[in-house]
DNA sequence: AATTAATATTGCAATATTACGATTATACCT
DNA sequence: AGGTATAATCGTAATATTGCAATATTAATT
């Protein structure tokens, strides 16, 4: 990439971006989809799923986990990864807020 | 990148993942910020507000025209960028269908 | 037609993302 | 402790994204 500009882009602008980037490839939606479906769920589970590895899957669950949108805790020999309906409705929120304050029409 | 699996995503998970990538940047979140907010906005003001430079914003704005999310018109020697507040709204529905139906918790 | 202003395109470098095999850690079970 | 199942991490390759300088295109104006 070019030199990084210190462009100044507002802390709205950049969290909104951020929220964006965690739902910007499909197998992260599909993630997010099957967790909030599952009563209880387990990565092997979600490999079966999804038809990714188990490594790629656990990278993309780790991009999940540190924004906030699941919460993992053993179980036996699993983890059971859950959302964080908070979060994820913090999420939602925000995207509103910006949908909603982004449609004047200047045509 | 590895071999693109031929992972299995719903069109609704591709849509929303698309959608996402869209927004995925902070100066694309900036753009159609402050397309919206102008009477009438031309590239070169958009170079100025942002800070990055005219080759990148043309890039940029390339990326959020493709996804439909702005409409160009010629107005003099410039071009006038418009929101198309209609596939706004739709990418604002197709979000909350998916955030709406992505909120069950199993913990 | 030449000039000028505005935007798009090209080419390329730096970095980020995605994916997976191999390996390592973790925790249960015998 | 040793064995087994599950998930994380490491290493690395392929590809995508981001950014800009240089150049080309487009359209109004002289």
């Amino acid at each position: 990439m070019g030199a990084s500009n210190l462009t100044i882009h507002s802390q709205e602008q950049i969290d909104v971006a951020a929220i964006a980037k965690v739902l910007a490839h499909p197998a992260r939606v599909a993630i997010l989809e099957y967790i909030s479906q599952q009563d209880s769920c387990i990565c092997n589970d979600i490999v079966d799923k999804i038809g990714l590895s188990q490594p790629t899957i656990s990278q993309h669950l780790q991009i999940i986990r540190q924004a906030g949108l699941i919460k993992g805790s053993f179980e036996g020999k699993s983890i059971c990864y859950c959302l964080d309906v908070k979060r994820f409705k913090e999420f939602q929120d925000l995207f509103n807020i910006y949908f909603n304050t982004t449609t004047a029409n200047c045509c």
